[in-house]
RNA sequence: GGCCCGUUGGUCAAGCGGUUAAGACAUCGCCCUUUCACGGCGGAGACAUGGGUUCGAUUCCCGUACGGGUCACCA
């Protein structure tokens, strides 16, 4: 989506890396977010392409490393009087915080809650000196009985009261508040639009005052609704701690396409990607002119059984060849045994091939991870290695299982064309006293033991152990006359 | 609790004052010269609720209910 978007609008993508909860660091973040980006090909123009090595003219484009253009910035407000510095302790907040609740008044420390909004700064610089821990906070010059209108990209107009706390820019350890470095990288690295989670809407009063009093022009915003999650009946967002889907890793590890994690996306993100998609079948998703006022203001539910649909559509579409590569990539990670199967691949590339290509393609494989099932049949080392139980159908007398297994042993002929072959079974049907055509046994059920659809059925459970598979003809072409025969003399001897 | 945002079939969703209220997934039935899948045809299934405004409200306004978000020295 970012690629496309960036495209048409000639924007520039940067990885920007916001590190200044140093609590919540995780080893080698970076890593893994450039990776799953890059599994996704999504590539950006700028920004942190290693732990510690980056591109581009507007870095650093990790905050840690920003901390003095923070105070750079914090200073210029402090000298124009739009910020000062704050002594409470964490508890003493808290306090506050008690004292208002108890007395059923709005929480936060602003107005007259503010201890330090008008601290004497000579009284201020002599704390610092005497060593007391202080954080910096914004003296907000907002009134919370006046509105304010903001219009966003995806919300539409919403309206909100004033922002009048006095949040904390900079924390005690020196890094900027999420709110202080959005507002100065945002302006200093050009951003002029800002997609992000709706959980940030109510913090737009506070940034777009930010924006103002630090003098800088503010961006656009997008706030996106959020994933969600069915949880006991219960909606919620989509949980990167509790829901293993939250993360692109796990439809990797499932076998889900990139293609078609993209696509199912794209579905929900915009509702006309769906007609789309149908008038361009062909098309890479690139071309699908993403709109940010068509984007749902709510969250949808994530809807598994969806984008298997989607998966399945987007494979079906896939070449052998693609699937081949692309599934044995995956079973190099997750399954080698499928790995082991796969190896002769000139093979394998025929079992892929069934029904492929055609106007109707089979949708049969919604992963990487069935693919195992849907081609282990075809394979001596699995067949011969199952318990021989079938699960015979209509026909399910042994001498009559025999009986057509021979004779039909006796007809079929490899050179055969699809029709021919076609016939040769239905008259085998006849000779053994079936009915040729499942017409004629529906109009008079009592005259035969059963019809070709059975006879058929026979023989596809004698060659793959199944009652469901692709089509019967170009299985016994790529098996082979001498493989079926063994398959067959199983259950003849 | 305050402040925001939302509520169309099971799910994703069109719709923008007058429609037989699209479509997709799921589901059910039939057909597709032999399974399954694909495909085709058809069925069932929705405007949270109460008031307004209007000749007329799914569409506009207000209330209620429900859902979600947010109220950190986290992002």
């Amino acid at each position: 989506m970012q690629e496309s978007f960036q495209a048409k609008h000639g924007g520039v993508f940067f990885l920007r890396i916001e590190d200044t909860d140093q609590k919540r660091e995780v080893e080698n973040a970076v890593t893994g977010i450039i990776e799953s980006l890059k599994d996704y090909d999504i590539e950006f123009d700028e920004g942190m392409v290693s732990e510690d090595e980056e591109k581009g003219n507007y870095g650093p484009y990790k905050q840690s490393q920003r901390k003095e253009i923070y105070e750079a910035y914090a200073k210029y407000l402090i000298e124009q009087g739009k910020a000062y510095p704050c002594f409470c302790s964490p508890e003493e907040v808290e306090e506050i915080r008690a004292k208002q609740e108890a007395a059923k008044i709005r929480p936060g420390y602003y107005g007259v809650w503010a201890k330090y909004r008008n601290f004497p700064i000579e009284e201020s610089i002599q704390k610092i000196k005497n060593g007391e821990s202080y954080i910096i906070r914004f003296k907000s010059p907002g009134r919370e009985d006046r509105k304010i209108k903001h219009k966003d990209k995806i919300k539409g107009n919403v309206e909100f009261p004033e922002n009048d706390q006095d949040i904390v820019i900079i924390k005690a350890d020196g890094l900027p508040t999420y709110h202080f470095a959005h507002v100065v990288d945002d302006h200093l690295m050009r951003t002029n639009l800002v997609i992000r989670g709706d959980e940030w809407l109510s913090s737009v009063p506070l940034h777009l005052q930010l924006f103002q009093e630090m003098g800088f022009k503010a961006p656009k915003y997008a706030h996106i609704a959020p994933v969600m999650k069915n949880d006991n009946g219960n909606k919620r967002k989509l949980s990167k701690r509790k829901d293993a889907e939250a993360a692109v890793s796990y439809y990797t590890k499932l076998g889900i396409p990139k293609e078609a994690v993209k696509e199912y996306l794209l579905n929900i993100a915009n509702s006309s990607f769906e007609n789309w998609r149908r008038a361009n079948k062909e098309k890479d998703i690139s071309e699908f002119e993403l709109q940010l006022n068509k984007m749902s203001v709510s969250g949808a539910l994530f809807d598994m059984v969806k984008l298997l649909d989607v998966s399945k559509i987007v494979i079906s579409g896939f070449t052998a060849e693609k699937v081949y590569e692309e599934s044995i990539k995956w079973a190099k990670k997750y399954d080698k045994e499928l790995e082991k199967l796969m190896q002769d691949k000139e093979y394998t590339l025929k079992v892929l091939g069934i029904e492929r290509g055609n106007k109707k393609p089979r949708k049969d494989i919604a992963k990487w991870e069935d693919v195992k099932y849907e081609i282990e049949y075809m394979y001596d080392e699995v067949f011969f290695s199952k318990k021989q139980e079938y699960d015979w159908q209509v026909i399910n007398d042994k001498e009559k299982i025999k009986e057509i297994l021979q004779e039909y042993l006796n007809v079929y002929n490899e050179k055969h064309e699809k029709q021919e072959w076609f016939d040769t079974i239905k008259e085998l049907a006849g000779k053994l006293g079936y009915a040729k055509e499942v017409k004629e046994y529906k109009e008079n059920p009592n005259n035969y033991p059963g019809h070709v659809g059975d006879v058929s059925t026979v023989l596809r459970i004698a060659l793959t152990g199944r009652t469901n598979t692709p089509d019967m003809y170009e299985i016994m072409q790529i098996l082979g006359k001498e493989k079926m025969a063994k398959r067959f003399n199983l259950i003849l001897n």
